[in-house]
DNA sequence: TTGCTCCTCACGTCACGTGAGGTGGC
DNA sequence: TTGCTCCTCACGTCACGTGAGGTGGC
């Protein structure tokens, strides 16, 4: 008559009675004794075992591994402790993370991309850019964020750095227009010329075309990217082949299929 | 040829491949279009729902939740996310008391007990109590914590503060050490009447009999505390019937089994 | 007596993972 | 050509939960 029943050691250590059986079932913990109506009766030995069970599994450790941890010697079992409070301590670093994260899940930008990557394209209407021509450029970013995330926050910071350029601007901006002019427009070739001038005369902006590339080994990776969305035989598709062509002229080492053509840089 | 593949979905939103599947498979995630070779290849906007299925997940929603709550009205998806950060506050502070609860995990007393009353055992030996016991009361500390956790501390604080009176605890080791003596012996009822006569001029410490009784509606539940490891018939068990049967005599209210006659309050 | 707890045994569930057996892409 | 990725389908796993069908205790 001596001990609690299995409901009250499951209230103790805050869990259900199935769980006790189950840790029974398996092993984990072994079976108290019974009274004369075959009910378990748990002493305090029997909860210290229950106890000790419960917090590491708690602390997200694996049934299979807590027998061993509490069998092993006290080195063994503190190294073992160890090892889960910092995998604790990585947990709550990550909810926490989650937490801030949930905040944007409404905002599909803020979800997709970065603070940052928003900012810039809530920024590129007032700069005179078509919607279309944003929405184009987003999706590209989406993509490439998901293809080469360890690229893509420098490259966003050469975006940026780029567009405080007004002479930047206007010339990318002047590339989304002549989108719509007929492919064999004989003003194509001039502002070809006019762009591949002003990135040779500026390096830094010439990251803008080069800067993912550069960080991408696979070639046809970093073509998904670029291509991403362009219709074959159209002008802005012409327009990315007459710059990828002087510029490969000049010296610079651009892939096929760059998309220097369109603000997609 | 646009969109990237299953596994470059997976990695962007770090999951593997069979979790996106998965997704697929219950319904969660529409899938995508295929290419040519029957590979699927997921857009922005694919990406853009895997997202938000992923970090709903891992803030712990259900998956048979996420659905609905994607697809409920603004309002009530902004409801539904402040319900699963508020879940994720709770989870950091369960997370962050369980790292500090394993740093106790070696030490049984303060695993089962608290650190008070792991303190109040180690003083134990040196107010003259025989190791026996305190043994004893820690066993009985144990089940009491278990079955009566809400009036455990203030139990704890009641013994603290008696121990402070060397009277108090002179009677309680007197008690301790009648344990050894024949059942019949004559001091017996004189030892009774003295604890009781003890009792009876300082209530405070009365508490330490009755403070757990007073809270625990189940007059069972309290008796298996009161009687735990109780060997029927030795002098402790009749010491305690005789100091109850005087108590009762002086109007209080004591539950048959209460334990006065050892020093398990 | 009634409701609550306890017992065992078999099967279910949730969120994936494993593995077989095979095709496609640079 | 070789390794890597992709495909489907069936079954496995982890940590319990559900439910049936029954007994015991105040």
């Amino acid at each position: 008559m001596s001990g609690v029943t299995i409901g009250q050691a499951a209230a103790f250590i805050r869990v259900t009675v199935k769980t006790v059986r189950h840790y029974h079932r398996i092993g984990l913990v072994r079976e108290p004794a019974r009274d004369a109506s075959g009910y378990r009766r748990y002493g305090s030995d029997d909860l210290l075992r229950l106890v000790r069970v419960r917090t590491l599994a708690a602390a997200g450790v694996p049934l299979a591994e807590i027998g061993p941890m509490l069998n092993a010697d006290p080195e063994g079992f503190a190294g073992a402790v160890t090892g889960v409070e910092q995998r604790l301590t990585a947990q709550i670093a990550e909810l926490t993370a989650r937490r801030d994260t949930l905040r944007h899940l409404a905002d599909g930008d803020r979800a997709l991309l970065s603070e940052r990557a928003a900012e810039l394209l809530e920024r590129m209407p007032a700069l005179g850019f078509p919607a279309a021509e944003v929405t184009a450029l987003r999706e590209g970013w989406v993509l490439a964020k998901a293809l080469v995330p360890e690229g893509f926050d420098d490259y966003l910071m050469d975006v940026a750095h780029a567009l405080e350029d007004p002479r930047f601007v206007a010339l990318i901006r002047r590339g989304a227009e002549a989108a719509d002019w007929p492919p064999d427009d004989p003003r194509l070739d001039g502002l070809a010329a006019e762009m591949v001038g002003h990135y040779l005369a500026n390096p830094a902006h010439l990251r803008t075309l080069t800067g993912l590339q550069a960080r991408t080994d696979a070639a046809d990776r970093y073509r998904l990217i670029a291509r991403y969305g362009e219709t074959p035989g159209s002008t802005a598709s012409r327009l990315t082949t007459l710059v990828e062509t002087r510029l490969r002229a000049a010296g610079i080492r651009v892939n096929s299929g760059s998309a220097s053509g369109r603000p997609k840089w």
